[in-house]
DNA sequence: ACCTGAACACCGTTCAAGT
DNA sequence: ACCTGAACACCGTTCAAGT
């Protein structure tokens, strides 16, 4: 006889993205997801082969919000820099709103269980226009340059590499300039 | 009656690093580790109050032997294009053959547990000299996109995210060349 | 002073049985 | 077709007892 889910995929993700948030990813057991969507724990694997899979399900969420952003900014404008400008802002706005999941989207636990990379596919080609719209040498390197910067950053931001004080905001916004005066050469 | 130590913190911190690099970091369990070194589980807890700070020895042994590495590199030379381009190339040489721990280092699970601030301290004190040297325009600000960078690189490296395929050696030289003419302004 | 066995609470995962 | 309880192997951690 059949039965109905009992709970939809979008409140799943709501829910893991929300524990992980406010009690950190190792609260994010099978039993705690389970509990708070109103099921047991063996029921989870209707959705998720593993707790790794419940985990990405989160950083993909998060991969495709940002991504629809960057897409909106690079609609918004055909100045490349803004662009660029706009898609470091981006990232960073998620990593602070979504600092956990953020963390999950780029250092993945596990290696081999890595988030979808076609999640993030989109946002390099959209950057990869911008880039090759201020420097034809080599758009590729240079587009990784400004991702990496921009990751890098707020990475260590959250996990507390700033401790030497200073404006951490203006240290971004110095930063971009750097990456972008490079990039342009 | 009293009992010697039957293992050195130098061997025990060099089974962890071992299991963390062959078997993955998953696979540095209070048994796991114990077993290699030839005792019980119990018995760690004389060493480290707990797994996380087991994993923190690793960590910091690995940002002992970076900051080593800075430091004669520093000393070698008076370029401070030299110095800086050294440091990052020491990063990923250190991510390279030891990614795990290099992870850990910077991607600390528990953000609660960071890993001792005070190892870093030494390699940036190192950057910002040499940064000074090349631009008096706040240098804290451009040392930090510095390694920003090259610690995004490393970790999107080792986290496959370079997948689009190209010369990540050429990359990484390249990012390089533009963080620097950045800095330089 | 260090090490151990035994125990505790917890976790991820499997699976046969329910509806 | 989905959910459940019961079970399994495993984990981190504590602690009283050994030497």
């Amino acid at each position: 006889m059949p039965a109905p889910q009992r709970v939809s995929t979008e409140s799943l993700i709501a829910t893991i993205r929300e524990i992980a948030e406010k009690e950190g990813v190792d609260a994010v057991t099978m039993s705690s997801v389970a509990a708070a969507v109103g099921v047991r724990a063996p029921s989870l694997y209707k959705r998720a082969a593993n707790r790794h899979e419940l985990l990405r399900l989160a950083a993909d969420d998060a991969a495709r919000e940002l991504g629809s952003e960057i897409a909106d900014i690079a609609a918004a404008s055909d100045d490349p820099r803004a662009v660029l400008a706009g898609t470091a802002r981006a990232l960073r706005a998620l990593a602070t709103r979504s600092p956990r999941v953020t963390t999950l989207l780029f250092c993945a636990p596990h290696p081999a269980a890595d988030h979808s990379p076609e999640m993030l596919a989109p946002i390099m080609a959209e950057l990869l226009d911008a880039v090759r719209a201020i420097t034809p040498d080599d758009p590729l390197s240079a587009a990784r340059t400004l991702t990496a910067w921009a990751y890098g950053f707020c990475t260590m931001e959250q996990n507390g590499g700033f401790r030497q004080g200073g404006d951490v905001d203006a240290a971004f916004e110095r930063g971009l300039e750097i990456v972008l005066r490079g990039i342009a050469g």
